[in-house]
DNA sequence: CCTTACATGTGTATAAGTTCACAAGGCACC
DNA sequence: GGTGCCTTGTGAACTTATACACATGTAAGG
């Protein structure tokens, strides 16, 4: 792994977000990218860009800037989406639907390796994308043998805590979390929430009372 | 509109996590909370709960702590969450069409009112929740005759920035875009990008090559 | 009415992150 | 091979955000 000194954790957040417009670059056939033109098409500053791939190393050649096939390696690389990574869901509903199905995931590297729900009705059902959905009392074995190690929970908030405490302790070392609650961990796996009304509520906020 | 002196960012993005376990703690039926419950609800420090809520006024009582209806009527009001906000949406694929069915937006005031396609296979078709799926073309009318404020876009990412422009163009003031790409605005319209990918990437990198 | 207890509200200190400004280094052209 | 141009990489200044620590105000109880 690349020594890591002490990495603010939005530069993180803003890699990914620069492996974006690289991969269109790369599809359009442009070679070379200047920090100008990546910090404008991500909505942040040269600077900003320049200082957050220095974290990490010299990907750019001063004068010239940086070689786009190159740098999304690196970038890849640094985050980990030069691998492929397994992943489990929990609650095949509306959204957990949507996002088996959904091809970005794949294309990144994220593969939905089991797909679990509580509902008699749901389970043994074939989904398009070609997954069956599994009791949840088998996440620990299935997790155990696709080596699963991320988790996503899109159940109701009310069970949500409990499911993430099944994954935990089947291993899963880190959760990506729709439910509108914060689940609570141990310090051996990370969370990430994602909720939309707060995103919501940020616009309204921002909207005032116009 | 109360006096803002200059509040930072995440402190708005705070106050909505914070209105989560409060609406929860109103139903339990607890009448008053501590910022140090509150905090430790939300994961964040005590001081942060205090200070964030100080930039709007005096809604504790010293020695006591806050009373949980109160609390909540407040924030709710700062967010702009007491008032109906009339949302589209456009693109009904999966992820749209499991939106649109989503509970948790109409109880916290979102309501869509309005969604769009291009896919003719699609226009004219009635969702379970009641709505009709519009042509792209009427998105200007509708967007008048309902006071739609906000849009939503589930596009795929090649149209989105496209979609952008016919939602500015009809008056839309804030966007909430799910498409992985940057939608670019003019000052008038706020966006707030939400890109599941960048959150797994996230994830990942904290993983380590592990 | 005064005292005690206690959690809020807030000025100040600390930390984190971003922007600035320029030095360092490579490329191309002469 | 030297010269000028151009963009990266980076230390330092600045800005923003968080944590600390205590003064402030309220309620309850003697
Ligand atoms: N649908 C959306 O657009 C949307 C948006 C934001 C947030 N969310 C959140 O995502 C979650 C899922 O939303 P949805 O619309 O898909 O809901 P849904 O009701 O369609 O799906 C929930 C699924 O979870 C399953 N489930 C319930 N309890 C379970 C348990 N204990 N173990 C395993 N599975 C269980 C149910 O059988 C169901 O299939 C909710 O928390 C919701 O608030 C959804
Ligand atoms: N499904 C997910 O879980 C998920 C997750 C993350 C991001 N996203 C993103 O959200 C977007 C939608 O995802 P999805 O899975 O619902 O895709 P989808 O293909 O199911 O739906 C896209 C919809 O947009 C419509 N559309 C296409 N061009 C249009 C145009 N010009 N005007 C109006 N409508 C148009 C299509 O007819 C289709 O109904 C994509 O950008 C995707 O990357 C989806």
């Amino acid at each position: 792994m690349a020594k890591t000194p002490k990495i603010p954790d939005p530069t993180i957040e803003r890699l990914a977000l620069y492996s974006r417009p690289l991969e269109a670059l790369i599809e359009s056939g442009s070679p070379l990218i200047l920090s100008e033109k990546l910090a404008e098409l991500c909505g942040v500053s040269p600077a900003q860009v320049r200082k957050d791939l220095a974290y990490f190393g010299e990907f750019g050649v001063r004068g010239v800037g940086y070689d786009v096939r190159t740098l999304l390696k690196e970038i890849k690389h640094i985050l980990g989406t030069d691998r492929q990574w397994a992943l489990c869901i929990v609650g095949m509903g509306n959204l957990g639907s949507a996002l088996v199905e959904n091809e970005n995931f794949r294309k990144r590297g994220y593969i939905f390796s089991a797909a679990f729900d509580s509902d008699p009705e749901k389970i043994g059902k074939e989904m398009p994308c070609g997954l069956t959905i599994e009791p949840v009392n088998r996440i620990k074995e299935l997790v155990r043998d696709f080596h699963i190690r991320i988790g996503v929970i899109t159940t109701p908030p009310l069970v949500a805590q409990q499911v993430a405490n099944l994954l935990i302790d089947a291993g899963i070392r880190a959760i990506l979390n729709f439910a509108p609650i914060r689940v609570r961990t141990t310090d051996r796996c990370t969370v990430e929430n994602v909720d939309f009304s707060v995103k919501l509520e940020n616009l309204a906020y921002h909207l005032g009372t116009l």
